[in-house]
DNA sequence: AAGACTGCCAACCGCCGTCTC
DNA sequence: CGAGACGGCGGTTGGCAGTCT
């Protein structure tokens, strides 16, 4: 027996909002705040679904909501984030502050997706679909892969971790607009919180070994990769940070040819002439020069995207020099 | 001028994880 | 411990507006 339907379906409207209505849901949560969504409706005096209001008021209503046209900077946010994290419009939009993932999401699938395609690069993956990135004749684009796939199971078990805390730590009313983003591990601290100070996420023991219980069914690999990480993440201080980020020195000279530098190319001008110096696809040999090119735009790039995801610096910084 | 086509985005749908009883 | 309630998430769709023929 299937669940029942999140509220009787007969009587409530359905379809665009009017004026009226936003007007009364507004005002409703401004003075009550939400509380159960699903009696919300009816406290309201509205003929919606719970539902409906809730996403209603959480793309729409909130006052705390950027509408418009995306900056440059916010469109490298999405794709460098979205090459880290796939379709997972919520980690993404914890990113973008003042976006919604709904917002982001629509963004995503009618302007950004069609400009990597068009570039004849997949969208899914980030790698090219011509399969140049494959037969440049070394096994960097399979590295670089399997870099990125780490790094998105590096990353999501972050966010995992940080919603597992920040719903441990409801009552210490962590500002989910700010999304800490730095691992820290710590000892037997099962119920410790990121303190305000760093704005730094500290995975307890137990999270911990959920997330590597989990990875124990993986590749070994996927286990040593983190581990090799480990120690300089349970580093504290921004010096740690930075001895992180020149201990991916090795790992970024894997990384050539995925987004190598895709995202100053999709900004500066999609077309396929820019795509395909980038992706170092010249056919007059000047390969060798452009991976050197590649080589430096990628630590630049995921450089960028690590201190996005670590966000000791602003979302808002430029990830790209 | 009008019908066809395309792009965009707000909103809906259904699944999933967590919470509560 | 299991079932139902609930909220959140990502995929999809419907309808409007703009553009093309």
């Amino acid at each position: 027996m299937g669940r029942s339907p999140c509220c009787e379906k007969i009587g409530l409207k359905k379809g665009p909002w009017t004026p009226e209505e936003d007007q009364k849901l507004l005002a409703y949560i401004e003075e009550h705040g939400h509380g159960s969504w699903r009696a919300l409706p009816a406290k309201a005096g509205l003929q919606r679904c719970g539902k409906s209001c809730r996403l209603r008021w959480t793309n729409y209503l909130r006052p705390d909501i950027k509408r418009g046209k995306f900056s440059l900077q916010e469109e490298q946010t999405i794709i460098q984030l979205h090459a880290l994290l796939g379709n997972r419009w919520s980690a993404i939009a914890t990113h973008l502050p003042k976006r919604t993932d709904n917002e982001i999401k629509n963004y995503w699938n009618t302007h950004l997706k069609k400009r990597l395609a068009k570039m004849g690069i997949d969208p899914v993956t980030h790698k090219s679909i011509s399969g140049t990135l494959t037969s440049t004749g070394d096994d960097k684009s399979a590295k670089a892969a399997a870099s990125l796939s780490h790094m998105a199971q590096w990353e999501s078990a972050r966010l995992e971790a940080e919603a597992r805390l920040a719903r441990e730590s409801k009552v210490a009313k962590i500002d989910l607009d700010s999304p800490t983003s730095t691992l820290t591990f710590t000892g037997s601290n099962s119920g410790m919180l990121p303190t305000p100070r760093t704005n730094r996420l500290e995975v307890s023991e137990s999270n911990f070994a959920m997330w590597q219980s989990d990875e124990l069914e993986g590749e070994e690999s996927d286990w040593q990769f983190f581990s090799k990480h480990q120690q300089v993440l349970g580093l504290e201080g921004k010096e740690k940070e930075e001895d992180f980020i020149g201990c991916e020195e090795e790992w970024f000279t894997g990384m050539a040819g995925v987004g190598a530098g895709f995202t100053g190319m999709l900004l500066d001008g999609s077309n396929e002439h820019d795509a395909s110096e980038c992706w170092g696809e010249s056919s007059n040999g000047q390969t060798e020069h452009s991976n050197q090119a590649s080589d430096e735009e990628d630590k630049n790039y995921w450089n960028g995207v690590l201190r996005m995801v670590n966000s000791e610096l602003p979302p808002q910084s430029p990830p790209l020099v």
